[in-house]
RNA sequence: GUACCCAUAGCUCAGCUGGAUAGAGCAUUAGAUUGCGGAUCUAAAGGUCGGAGGUUCGAAUCCUCUUGGGUACACCA
């Protein structure tokens, strides 16, 4: 498609090169005026249409009437011709493109490749961190951790689909007082318990204790003081403290990386707060006495950002201990010296934009060079129907909950279809579609917004959902399977046989695929990849329903369209791959 | 109070650097299976693009103001 779009572009600039000469217009003038290619609105009109309403001022003649003009110009041209015909419509000069060129250097692109039709060097060279997930390790993950890591996941892949060398990146927070706090409510009510002896997965078992610690603290005004206390022990080593400490969160981390198994998340690099926070109150006290931080009376070490109207930020307690910002100035630090990058995208919600503020600019005054290399992807809260998710209220949506719902009725759905036994593995296929539907579920929301999660709706598998594209390409690959079963193999395939509407839509958006990754990958957005592959689906399955395919009117035609759905296949499962869709051969 | 984000069909979302009659899904209604998987397809109905100005030949898109909602502004993370 670009090559038919670079062509008409420049044979249009010549007509209209031409036609300023001939009326004694300035032709370097006509040249400013940006030429604009866009989709008609309906495909009758053709397959690229240039608005003629920029030229009216220029040459002091209506758009129709340019348009005509130039119509007339390419009508005349014995080139042109081979590369398709314009017409004019009203201020529109429309062109029919000869699609035939786009479909052979398609289908021989995606045959040469194979599979890789759509990945780029766009960003061929960039070394990109991209950090995500970050759990706490006094909770099991919830439904806002799910967006994270479908956002994060997704669009790792898309980088490194367009060339980028990616390293996906993980920080554990696994110090500070909230971890504190389920560990001392373990203290005072474990009694020993374990995962095991409660049979409970064992980042929950840790979360029930954090949930408890807060029911005590409402009663308890000492509490606070008592966690405190115990972040000061930790800091200091005290050994018992230190032990705890190490069962929690090898509880809780155990229970996170099986939730990360289930979906498919995994990282390059994982690092714990525990490890980093001590690195960043080195930077922090070494910017002291470079003098960019002060130090109060009580011995607070504080920054000033007044001057970018971002108040007084504290950087270590009066007793010496870190703070959020504090170690992720450390992790920045230590990062940049592990793994020196162009980029480091961080995927943290829009809540914390403040923070990211505040961090990029004091490691800029610490003097790092790489601290404009930092960009904070902020993403919108997951709220219910009922608006948001309050822990207080319970209606926290828990992550592993919601797969097994979702599973329970993926294979519910699969019995009912009757296709228990045509999958090959009930339990994984299950698994699969579950996958599937949350990924697309997930990622087709433009990451800045809020998004609502509906549970009705996510569970459904009909329309625009993931399982509807993975039910698409479960038929395709029924259909390629009987063509090689059947022998059909006849006649090469002839792409200029393709010529029904519904197929020239189909190549077009096949070669138009490419396109959607770079953009994607340049506006770090997944949901351009879902909403481009749903459209493209749609588009299939009209083709699929109203075409014959195996039982075309000839051989060389059945060939042709096996190789049209051959493309649609392959772009199918570089596109689900993006977006964390299992791609399903029979389902 | 200050800053940032959001507002499109009953609900959930698209809408590319401004361009032809603003598009999908769900829900509603009516249809399609002697062809490759009906988890599908077709059609109907549903909109003063929150409001008001402005820029422009032309605005859902850009600018200003305004209304409504969200978030942040901790020695929490």
């Amino acid at each position: 498609m670009d090559i038919l779009k670079q062509f008409w572009s420049e044979r249009l600039r010549t007509y209209l090169d031409q036609m300023a000469r001939t009326r004694g217009i300035d032709a370097a003038g006509v040249k400013e005026v940006s030429l604009i290619l866009q989709r008609p609105p309906k495909p009758e009109l053709g397959d690229l249409a240039v608005p003629m309403f920029p030229f009216a001022k220029m040459f002091r003649a209506a758009p129709p009437l340019l348009a005509a003009e130039i119509a007339e110009f390419a009508g005349e041209d014995a080139e042109a011709a081979s590369w398709g015909t314009a017409q004019a419509d009203g201020p529109y000069v429309n062109i029919r493109v000869n699609l035939a060129r786009v479909t052979e250097s398609l289908f021989a692109d995606i045959r040469s490749r194979e599979g890789s039709y759509g990945s780029s060097e766009s960003l061929a060279g960039n070394r990109v961190m991209i950090e995500f997930s970050c759990p706490n390790t006094n909770k099991p993950l919830h439904l806002g951790h799910l967006r994270n890591d479908s956002i994060g996941a997704s669009v790792a892949r898309i980088l490194k689909a367009n060339g980028a060398e990616v390293r996906k990146v993980n920080l554990i927070n696994d110090r500070g007082v909230h971890i504190c706090k389920s560990m001392l409510a373990y203290l005072k009510f474990g009694q020993g318990r374990s995962p095991e002896s409660e049979g409970v997965k064992s980042d929950h078992f840790v979360g029930d204790y954090y949930v408890k610690f807060s029911q005590w603290a409402r009663e308890n005004p000492a509490a606070e003081q008592e966690v405190q206390e115990m972040l000061r022990n930790w800091e200091q080593g005290d050994e018992a403290t230190v032990e705890l400490w190490k069962l929690m969160n090898h509880w809780a981390i155990e229970g996170i990386e099986s939730t990360y198994d289930k979906t498919d998340i995994v990282f390059d690099q994982v690092y714990y707060e525990s490890s980093t926070y001590a690195k960043g109150r080195e930077e922090v006290l070494k910017g002291l006495q470079s003098g960019i931080f002060h130090r109060d009376d009580e011995g607070t070490v504080w920054v000033d950002l007044e001057h970018i109207k971002l108040g007084k930020k504290v950087l270590l307690r009066k007793d010496g201990t870190s703070l959020y910002v504090t170690q992720d100035i450390g992790t920045a630090v230590q990062r940049y010296e592990d793994w020196p990058f162009d980029r480091l995208i961080y995927v943290v919600g829009s809540e914390q934009q403040y923070h990211f503020t505040v961090l990029f600019h004091i490691l800029s005054q610490l003097g790092y060079s790489w601290a404009d290399q930092l960009y904070h992807l902020s993403y919108g809260m997951v709220n219910l129907p009922e608006g948001k998710m309050k822990s207080r209220e319970g209606t926290v949506v828990d992550a592993d909950d919601l797969i097994d719902e979702l599973e329970r009725m993926a294979k519910q759905e699969i019995v009912e279809k009757g296709r228990e036994h045509e999958v090959d593995d009930l339990d994984n296929t299950a698994e699969a579609v579950a996958l599937g539907a949350l990924n697309y579920y997930l990622l087709q929301v433009t990451p800045a917004k809020d998004m609502v999660f509906n549970p009705k709706e996510s569970l459904s598998f009909t329309g625009n959902t993931g399982p509807y594209l993975q039910y698409m390409g479960a038929r395709i690959s029924s259909m390629l399977r009987k063509y090689e079963a059947e022998g059909l193999s006849g006649p090469a395939a002839d792409g200029s046989l393709l010529t029904l509407q519904v197929e020239r839509e189909l190549i077009k958006m096949l070669a138009g695929y490419p396109d959607a990754v770079v953009q994607a990958g340049a506006e770090l957005n997944p949901s351009v990849i879902a909403a481009y592959l749903y459209d493209l689906t749609r588009v299939f399955s009209r083709f699929y329903h109203d075409v014959p395919v195996l039982r075309a009117e000839t051989p060389q035609l059945a060939s042709s369209r096996i190789e049209l759905c051959r493309a649609m296949r392959s772009v199918l499962m570089h596109a689900c791959r993006l977006l964390g869709i299992p791609f399903l051969e029979v389902m």
